[in-house]
Order: C-alpha cells, then sequence, then structure tokens
DNA sequence: TGTACATCAGTGAACGCGCGTTCACTGATGTAC
DNA sequence: TGTACATCAGTGAACGCGCGTTCACTGATGTAC
C-alpha cells in the first residue's frame, strides 16, 4: 500500500518534471533546457532530479519518445474519428491532424523533426520504431484508398528510376504491407505537406498566407486530386 | 596607404571571425557558437573579437545578414546561367539551386529557415528585404513563363477564396509587379519543396529516399506539369 | 635621417553568471517485531 | 500499542567548467616634424 502509493507520488513528480521540461522549451528554445532550469520552476533542489532521470540525456530521451509516441497516437485517433468505411475521409483526418498537432505542440514537433539538440543524439533504437508507427497511419490508408480502384493519374503514377529501388528496400526491411506506389505517394505527400508545416512553426508563412489552416487544407485536397483521389 | 592596409587587414580579420563561427556552427550546431569558442580556435583572446563586433548578437546578425544575400545571390546566379529566352530553363536552375544552396550551406539555411538561436532575435529591418529579394526571383520567373500563355489546369488554377485577400496584400505592399496567379504558385511551390529539403536537411529523408536530389528533381517537375508548364 | 608622438589590434586578469553532476547528509514515513 | 530500524525523496555545499563582457595595459606600427 505504502509502496504503492510512493510509485504513485514517484511518477506525478516525473510527470511534473518533464511538463516544466516542456514549458520551459517552449518559452526559451529547445537549447535552453536545463537541470538546474527545471528545478527552479518547480523550486526543488537540482540534485532532486536525479532520483527521477540520470541525467539530462535521460530526461531528453524520455521527452523525446513521449513525443514520437504523442505524434502517433494523434494521428491514430484522427483516423479513428471517421468511419472505418470513409476511407478518404479517415486519409484527410489523418492529414490535418498531422499539421494540428504540430502547430498545437510546436516543441514536442521540433523535438521530431527540427535541430537536434546541441550535444544530444537520439537513440535510434527508440525513434525509428515510433517514426514507422506513424508514417504506417499514412501509408496504410492510401493503401487502402487505391485498393478502392483508385487511377492515379501522371506525372505521379510514374515512380523516378533512381528512387524505385529504395522504396521497394524500404517496404521490405520495415514491413510495411503495402505497394510501391502507395509508398511512393506517402512520401511525396508527405514532403509536400511537411513544408508548410515547418514554414508556419517558424514564422515564414503567416505573413504570406494569413490563414495557414485553409491554404493547408487547400493544398491537401488539391494534392490527393492530383493523385487522382475524388474528394 | 597604411590606414588602407589596415582596413584590410581589419577586414580579414573580421571575415575570419564569420568564417570561423560558420565553421563551428557546422560542427557544433547554431546554438553552440560563442565570442571564446571563435577565440580559441583562432588562437587569439577572447576581447580581441570586440574590436571586430560590438558584441555576439552583432556577430550573429552579420552572419544572418551575410546567410540571407548569399542565397539570394545564389538564386540570381542560377537564374542567369540560362539564357534569358529559355524561362522555362531559368526557373528549374533557380530551383535546383534553391536546394543546392541550402545542401551545401546547411548551417546558413538553418539561419534563415530554421531554429532561431536561443535569446537571439533577428532585426526584421534587415531580414524582410532579403527574404523579398530571394522570393522574387522565383515568382518573377513564374509570372515570365505565364505570360508566355501557360494555361494552369484544375486544380492550381482555383486560388483558395480564403487566401486571395492575403495575396493581393502582399503583393501590393512589397511591390511584387506580378499577379495573383503567379504569387498562388509561388507560394504553392515554395512550400512543396520546401519540405524535402528541411528533412533532408535534418536526416529524416535520406533513409528513405536515397538520392535525394533525383527525387527532388523529380517532383518539382512533376509540380511545374500539374502547375501546366512543359518541360 | 632621427626622434617624439599617436594609433589601435590584441592581451591577461577579473567580474558574475549558470551549467551538470557528486557527495554526504537529513528527516519524514512506513515496517517489523 | 510502543519502539527500533529501514527506506528514500529531497537538501546544501562543492567541484570544475565555459560563458559574455569590462578594464587597464602593452607593444608594434605608422605619422609628423
Amino acid at each position: 500500500m505504502a509502496r504503492k502509493r510512493n510509485e504513485e507520488l514517484n511518477e506525478a513528480t516525473s510527470l511534473a518534471i518533464k511538463d516544466t521540461a516542456r514549458r520551459l522549451m517552449a518559452e526559451q528554445g529547445t537549447a535552453a533546457l536545463s537541470i538546474r532550469g527545471i528545478a527552479k520552476a518547480l523550486d526543488i533542489s537540482p540534485p532532486a532530479l536525479y532520483h527521477y532521470f540520470d541525467s539530462l540525456d535521460d530526461l531528453i530521451t524520455a521527452l523525446i519518445t513521449d513525443a514520437f509516441n504523442a505524434f502517433a497516437d494523434a494521428l491514430e485517433i484522427a483516423r479513428d474519428s471517421q468511419p472505418e468505411t470513409d476511407v478518404v475521409g479517415r486519409l484527410q483526418a489523418v492529414l490535418m491532424a498531422y499539421r494540428d498537432w504540430a502547430v498545437t505542440h510546436p516543441v514536442d514537433f521540433q523535438l521530431i523533426y527540427g535541430n537536434p539538440i546541441p550535444g544530444y543524439v537520439a537513440p535510434r533504437e527508440i525513434t525509428v520504431p515510433t517514426v514507422i508507427r506513424g508514417f504506417a497511419v499514412i501509408v496504410g490508408l492510401i493503401e487502402e484508398v487505391l485498393q478502392q480502384g483508385v487511377i492515379v493519374p501522371p506525372p505521379y503514377n510514374q515512380i523516378p528510376p533512381e528512387t524505385a529501388a529504395a522504396l521497394r528496400a524500404i517496404i521490405v526491411r520495415d514491413g510495411y504491407p503495402i505497394s510501391e506506389l502507395s509508398m511512393y505517394l506517402g512520401i511525396v505527400g508527405w514532403t509536400q505537406l511537411h513544408g508548410i508545416i515547418m514554414l508556419e512553426l517558424f514564422h515564414h508563412l503567416g505573413p504570406v498566407v494569413v490563414d495557414v489552416e485553409a491554404y493547408y487544407r487547400a493544398q491537401m485536397v488539391n494534392m490527393l486530386q492530383t493523385f487522382g483521389v475524388k474528394t
């Protein structure tokens, strides 16, 4: 009983530390994260944090793992928010959720896709599987859409010969149960929409486009149309 | 004469400082830039740098200004590398140069488009005009292409109503001598290709696509095709 | 040509600061008998 | 119920470090007469 209460307290403090870390990064940038800064914000002594994390790197790894999982969760929740029969609706919901999560969790999105934190190297055995998990949601839906008889018109029905071999290798290595064309369209869509988000996050797009969500949605719909998908 | 030689030496030292700063940022990240680090690398004392720059912020501002100008220069050089009559060739050269410069100058590209340096705010009166200068090269060529009688097919001939007003405002405010459709296609192209570059720079694309230059070129050609441009 | 002077790039010591991490410790809480 | 003991989250001092910036200075070089 006491043991259990301790473990709950322990867990609560651990969460409070991570929350504070995220808040400080949001306010001062990911590079400004520090053990002492978190301790000061929580009004405890810096060494106390070592009961919860072995080192600053350990804490950062936990934050990054959380970010990857929350991101993949958000994509899956968006997918499941639409009826299973409406595959195109599911795909659109997921693509909107991609931007939505980035905009509402800018720091976590930067931990995944932005500048690495100086002096910190993310352990690949943690990050790689979760990247795949998020991406699998997108390409899985594309595969379903194509299986419904969608005909992809030129130019996107042609996989550039230079990248075809690489695509095959990825599908086999990571075990995606999809066709090469689904993989290709997934990557094309990913790279097309990702630019909007990065420019928005770093405040380069706002002054030009103003309503970024409407712009993003329009580009997503246009893109699906060029892929032959009727929206 | 002596005065002149001093000024040349002064200029040379100033360049050496900036070069070293760029090298250190490339090796350890933009956030790791420091006066003392540069001084150690140049084997001079830290206070010596204050003869050339008033402060660390002053040095960063100089680096950013250099980056913006070098980037715009690179786009203009690429444009002028193709005959004036081959407008489509010029546009393709500029779009290839956009990625090429980013890949060969990753740190400078990050200064322009990446995470801001913690605690540093770029003076807008320096950055804004140079952003416009680079972007003007791209949209100017798009305008020329469209004036040659190119018909933009759906869906990209339709400017989303939510962004139309914002586009008009930008054209007027910054004095671009172009149509709204040119501006719209410029922004669409910019956001589509930018994602590829950001993912490549942060090493997310390489493992998937391998030959990123070929992939980028294929996406650029596809995009121009969907814009109705014959390549 | 020789000498007194001015210039100014660069130096070394020092300031106050925040950093990650270690160490021996305290003191409240729960456990065992 | 009362007492001795174990646990362990959290403390305060200290370590060595690098940071931006200031200050009074040195010493080589060029200038003026």
